[in-house]
DNA sequence: CCGTTTTCTTGTCTTTTGTTATCGTTTTGA
DNA sequence: TCAAAACGATAACAAAAGACAAGAAAACGG
């Protein structure tokens, strides 16, 4: 049945399947939330206690510098978000995560997924699968810095699979999203539909 | 006794605690290897089958686009090294990592700790503690690029724990490091040095 | 529904960065 | 050891991006 609960594991078992006995294990810790528009649903100072992963909406990460807001990624539905590197470093998180539209997500603490670590072997290595999956994501991210124009970078989310983010995301936080100005950016996308 | 397998096993400790036996499992897989100046450790296209501890040189981990080199990492003594990523995914690399001096290395297959990864509960942790260090790494970089100018990014790396990098690679290097050309590099320095 | 706010575009000017080329200096390898 | 290659600084010019401002368009909230 596709309940809330089903579609978290369905993504968990993207990394590592678990039997009915380790999903147990998690199952009685999670919550549904709603997130209202505008809302915090992590921040910046403050410990990584909870991530989740989002039924509807969509939320976005960022860092504060200088007073200005850097958006570093956005996430929509069945997404897992949370203030990871702040849950697995243990130091005050160093970003903010507010929800861009309502936002319903299904919650459990990092504590628990700790304890699952270190209680048994599968969960273990979804912890070692989930961070090899983000690195690859972070990666590539930064590559795509280091190497591509703006330009090349803007036609490379129109390509590739993160349309959503072109679809959904108000153009000045892609910008952000880009290392770029918005003005830059809507003069790159002036640029291109002249092509 | 400060051999080089030990030095090896302080740096994965330094992760995750291994008694005798633990790494008994690994210390009969190691094997000391010199890479010579300008030859490769990895290549592009191939797949990642080593992995390693640099017991003294230097290497850089690079990136080809349009012909051009890229780099992206530099490692230096007691630094891991190796092609990760393709590792992790079992595709064919999109690095290459080469020596920038004659570098003494201590290799063992990554297939050996993906057994190991297996087999053993402390293994698996260190697997995933492996890849959590290297994503707030790559995390720590990205945000320096999206956020930071190439001059606040070079005077980051002459603060920070990183003068190695500003003290034993050549600065065109350090320029593709940072994402910006050697000759805006020289201005960057030209430009501090006069205040 | 209307007024306010937010978002996006466009123009001008300035600053930064890239490109190309030149010139010493250093390093390298035969 | 010596010629060739690599490296770094610098200059002149071009291209790109940022800052600032004004105004149109869209979204939002009462």
């Amino acid at each position: 049945m596709s309940t809330p609960e089903n579609t978290l594991r369905a993504q968990i078992e993207k990394l590592v399947p678990l039997s009915d006995a380790d999903w147990d294990l998690l199952l009685p810790h999670l919550e549904l939330r709603m997130v209202k528009k505008n809302t915090l649903f992590a921040e910046e100072g403050k410990m990584g206690k909870e991530v989740g992963m989002i039924l509807e909406g969509c939320m976005r990460h960022y860092y504060t510098r200088d007073g200005e807001e850097r958006s570093t990624y956005f996430y929509f539905e069945n997404a897992l978000v949370g203030p990871y590197l702040s849950c697995i470093t243990g130091q005050p998180s160093q970003i903010s995560i507010d929800a861009l539209a309502d936002t319903q997500l299904i919650v459990f603490p990092y504590k628990r997924l700790a304890e699952l670590f270190d209680a048994n072997k599968t969960w273990e290595r979804f912890g070692r699968k989930l961070a090899e999956w983000a690195l690859i994501g972070v990666e590539e991210r930064m590559v795509g810095l280091l190497t591509l124009s703006p330009e090349e970078r803007y036609n490379q989310l129109l390509a590739g699979n993160k349309q959503k983010i072109i679809e959904r995301i108000p153009q000045h936080l892609i910008a952000n999203y880009l290392g770029i100005t918005p003005v830059s950016l809507s003069r790159i996308r002036n640029r291109i539909t002249k092509k």
